[in-house]
DNA sequence: GAATCTATATCGTGC
DNA sequence: GCACGATGTAGATTC
């Protein structure tokens, strides 16, 4: 099930390394420099480090602080292992975005390789699981109000949901899981023209989101959007209309 | 440095853990499962993961694949440990946002705590690099172009660079370091008119980047936009103007 | 603390 | 493979 080798010499972590990697989850205490290269460029002088190399070629580098890695390669690398005039090397190459990452061992404390199999994992509260509740009931939007379309594709973009009013209005709504920015109001907008160009004025925009800050409401009501207020964390009751 | 606990008993992990808390950079391997209710809510059974435990509250659950982990608590988390009816649990709690993350540890293979010093680290190669490059060298942008700006701030976002051309035009200039989408057109057009509303026809709008997609420049276009195609990770003389 | 934006973002989806 | 948008985004910066 799992390894740990401590304190091993360059020879016996290569040798370890090398029968474990694209195999196991492999976990590297050691002193290192690093070198990236790619679409930036970075340099970390020799401290120690937390290593990580999964099976699929994801190669994560932590310190002592932070959710972020110091120095990352993604899923899909490649990495080999070498030993260079008795110093330990390890290099991770992507190809598309061409990226290297050069892990340079000074000291390893420890190493372990273990065995992993994923378990079961379910996680609801996402926007998509909103504009689901939103399909299923579309009254909470308005009354009369009737889905078309979701993720309705344009040149500018997918739509989150597209529907008809009472009126025969054609309604654009963009869900945000969390407070709205400007960036939710332009990304409204965008489809809001693109449906204006073709529709002419039977075109409303709603952005819906639990709140939105103080400014994105100011641009919405400029450019003749609307926002609905929805927590669906809360209660769909609670539905206020701006 | 560091310590290896092999096998440990529940009672041996508990007072490791407490011991080591906020203290080393902790990592264990175990059976666990998983509950996470806060922003949204998930569930990971019974599986084999690597927790990593970080000085400054931080916490990462990994699985056997991805950068990213399957679950975690950001920096500044209060994580405890209890023992309850014989089974070890980690519990990692954040006030804003209120977020709860369990661990029910059903078995673990090892755990490690190690002190780590974290050392040196540069990098290059980002938008704020760019723009540093082009303050420097004004005329990338086009003959007889004068900063004004940087990160000049409007209700509608922060500008990357306000300048003003040779004719006494403002110029509006948003950088992005890679290929540029949709939504980078919408931004730079949020900084544009709300130039345009004050300067009227006197504004113009640049998006600076390698690259664009096909649907992001019909946008620009229609929007009144221009692109200029930079891309300093290459050479500068390869500045080419659409 | 609120707002805004960048990131070596990563990741999933659809074409 | 490209484009586009969500993310429990995280993290930095400014106000």
């Amino acid at each position: 099930m799992y390894s740990v080798l401590l304190e091993p010499t360059n020879e016996q972590a290569k040798n370890f390394l090398e029968s474990k990697l694209r195999k196991e989850l492999i976990v590297i205490f050691a002193d290192c420099s690093i070198n990236y290269v790619g679409r930036a460029t970075s340099k970390a002088d020799n401290a120690s480090r937390l290593i990580i190399l999964k099976s699929d070629g994801t190669v994560i580098v932590h310190e002592s602080t932070k959710r972020e890695p110091l120095n990352w390669q993604p899923p899909g690398t490649e990495v080999s292992v070498f030993l260079i005039d008795g110093n330990l090397i390890i290099r991770a190459t992507r190809r598309r975005p061409k990226e290297v990452l050069e892990i340079f061992l000074k000291k390893i404390y420890y190493i372990t390789s273990s065995y992993i199999n994923d378990g079961e994992f379910q996680i609801v509260g996402r926007e998509l699981d909103i504009v689901d509740k939103v399909i299923k009931n579309p009254w909470i939007i308005e009354d009369g109000f009737k889905v078309i379309g979701r993720e309705y594709a344009t040149p500018y973009g997918k739509i989150d949901l597209l529907g008809v009013d009472s009126r025969g209005n054609y309604v654009v709504i963009e869900f945000k899981r969390a407070k709205a920015g400007l960036q939710a109001v332009s990304q409204l907008y965008r489809y809001y023209m693109y449906f204006v160009e073709i529709y002419g004025s039977k075109v409303r925009g709603i952005l819906v989101a639990p709140d939105i800050t103080s400014h994105a409401l100011d641009l919405l009501k400029k450019l003749g959007l609307e926002f609905l207020k929805l927590d669906l964390s809360k209660q769909v009751s609670l539905v206020q209309q701006y």
